[in-house]
RNA sequence: GCGCCCGUAGCUCAGUUGGAUAGAGCAGCGGAUUUCUAAUCCGCUGGUCGGGGGUUCAAGUCCCUCCGGGCGCGCCA
């Protein structure tokens, strides 16, 4: 771990609150917020902090901007030009040192360039994906794993400790139907019985792959038995190794693969513990024979069973005593990434957390809505009944891994999405993904053409700012130097979508530098300043698309 | 019926937690190349931010209401 550098706009808030104080307009520091303008003019950084402050101080806001100004204390080389301007913004123009600094970090810190520090003490904890063991990962899963994968990549990067964990739904009627209905395919590869997939069991063609996947001495094994159970938990088995294979060439790996048979007898007690830990909290009613949990009390629309009749936990009362397990393993921040079938899950979920007593905002859920698939401008369809969905590996084998994952992360998490295969495919400037990892193959090639012996640090001997003086090399390295502020921005809203966007126009920012800026051919100094300004947005390049998992091409 | 998500340019969408003159990309039209990847770049056209009210110095953003689209509402997971 290189040590992580603070924030230009952390720096700026900071001197600014001190600026608050030292001037009178505040006793304590007030949390200013500084943004970055994408109108030109308005400078590289700017804070409403004046406006803010106006009311209370009642002074007009340009004069407080103005007390504010005067009191400020900056560091050294980092502000070329302060200004006060509209109804009484504070603009801050970064100096060309500054700049050039952002150049040098990314040239010397490469991947680990956008890292920055402030992360939480305690371990924050991501779930994503938690696909039931029953079928193939599917399309929104492919999504929620791009999502997840990425906010991960970020929140390390924002210098959190982060544990990435798939939970296992192992357990229940879902698992019994598996079972049922990998024992018909092994009855029809064997001709051993009638071969009928059970009402309500997984008719797809994949079952009928994993039963031709086992050697014969074991179909025959697990047939000859008359335990379901040990059929249905090797179909998990089967099915899990499956998705891990299929997440793996995905690129997404997980650190954590948590069964929720683990909370069950005989190795855990943990469901029972958590029941008896709402009861004696006085969150537990008996009616009709059942155990509920009356979630009402917080908020939920109605309450929810935990023990059904029969005496079996519902798949709730586990749910709750896997983050009572979180908790425990000390977490300080959990974030649940959910499909959109469970998004009507989110009160009962925030309702049993605040029954724990786990402080407000330990558990964050996030829902990944759903996608729709197109092919030329049409909807693909896909047949619930027949068992037949678009896989996560049908998608990579379709369109590859870059745009899939690319392609996941140009929307926000909880708006759907529309994919277009087509698209994503396409080897043009139409698709952002292409866009993005040519600009990427094109800085590549400039520095080979170059001659240079490296394409890091090494390029910034005896390269200097001061020949560059045009728009285009100044908006570049002004992008460059907004990089560590956009992960910070994703990893803090959990947006990880921002990366896209941001990539996008860092790539059409060097494309208008390269078509407007000679490299090879101009005076040495001229030519040193700009081959290391190339390679900085090359490497910023690299550090984002590694952020989301997607390659930096050398060449295309 | 109730709940959640969404509605921004012809299309697909951003909009940095309430800021300054609402931005990209695609599509359309017109241009740029004896030179480092033209897989690129430049210019033009395109908007009652679904409608209406409210909150305030400031609303695409927050609140209310209506319209329209999607999803969810089991002692399944």
């Amino acid at each position: 771990m290189r040590p992580s550098r603070p924030l230009t706009s952390e720096v700026l808030a900071a001197a600014l609150a001190r600026a608050a104080v030292r001037s009178g307009l505040s006793d304590a520091p007030p949390a200013a917020e500084i943004s970055v303008p994408h109108q030109a003019g308005h400078g590289d950084h700017s804070s409403n902090l004046a406006l803010i402050l106006a009311r209370a101080a009642k002074k007009p806001p340009r004069a407080v901007a103005e007390a504010l100004v005067a009191a400020l204390e900056l560091p050294p080389d980092l502000i070329e030009k302060t200004e006060i301007a509209g109804p009484g913004f504070i603009n801050f123009t970064l100096s060309r040192e500054a700049l050039w600094h952002s150049v040098q970090a990314a040239l010397t810190e490469g991947l680990a360039y956008g890292a920055s520090g402030g992360g939480a003490a305690a371990p924050v904890q991501v779930e994503f994906v938690s696909a039931n063991p029953t079928g193939p990962v599917n399309v929104v899963n492919a999504r929620a794993a791009a999502v997840g994968d990425a906010l991960a990549r970020c929140l390390r990067a924002r210098g959190h400790a982060v544990q990435t964990e798939f939970y296992v739904n192992d357990m229940g009627t879902q698992i019994d139907l598996l079972g049922r209905s990998l024992r018909a395919r092994l009855e029809e590869r064997l001709g051993a019985g009638p071969g009928t997939i059970p009402e309500g069991g997984y008719p797809g063609e994949y079952l009928a792959d994993a039963a031709r996947s086992f050697a014969e001495a074991e179909a025959r094994s697990l047939l000859d038995g008359a335990d379901d159970g040990r059929i249905a938990r090797r179909a998990v088995e089967e099915m899990l190794g499956r998705q891990r294979r299929d997440l793996e060439s995905y690129g997404v790996a997980f650190d954590e693969w948590f069964r929720q048979s683990a909370l069950y007898p005989p190795g855990s007690q943990a469901v029972f513990e958590a029941l008896e830990t709402l009861r004696a909290a006085g969150f537990v009613a008996e009616r009709e024979g059942a155990q509920w949990f009356l979630s009402t009390r917080f908020g939920d629309e109605e309450d929810r069973v935990l023990v059904r009749g029969n005496g079996e936990p519902t798949y709730f009362l586990a749910d709750i005593a896997y983050h009572v397990n979180k908790r425990r393993r000390g977490f300080g921040r959990v974030i649940d990434i959910w499909g959109p079938d469970h998004h009507g899950h989110i009160p009962r979920m925030q309702a049993a957390v605040r029954a724990l007593g786990h402080e407000e905002g330990w558990l964050e859920i996030l829902i990944v809505q759903q996608v729709n698939l197109l092919r030329e401008g049409t909807v693909v369809k896909m047949s619930k009944r027949a068992g037949e969905f678009v896989t996560l590996a049908d998608l990579v084998e379709e369109v590859g891994v870059d745009a899939a994952r690319f392609f996941f992360l140009m929307r926000r998490t909880d708006s759907h999405l529309d994919f277009d295969l087509s698209l994503a495919k396409m080897r043009t400037v139409a698709n952002p993904v292409f866009y993005v990892q040519y600009g990427h193959a094109r800085i590549a090639s400039l520095v080979r053409h170059a001659g240079a012996a490296e394409r890091g640090p090494g390029l910034l001997d005896g390269a200097e700012p001061g020949p560059m003086v045009s728009d285009a090399e100044r908006i570049l390295m002004k992008r460059i130097a907004d990089f560590p502020e956009v992960v910070a921005g994703a990893a803090d809203a959990r947006e990880p979508h921002r990366l896209t966007g941001y990539l996008r126009e860092l790539a059409a920012d060097f494309h208008v530098f390269y078509e407007r800026c000679r490299v090879v051919g101009e005076a040495p100094p001229l030519m040193r300043a700009r081959l290391a300004l190339a390679a900085a947005a090359g490497a910023t390049l690299e550090a984002g698309l590694s952020l989301m998992g997607v390659s930096a091409p050398e060449s295309m």
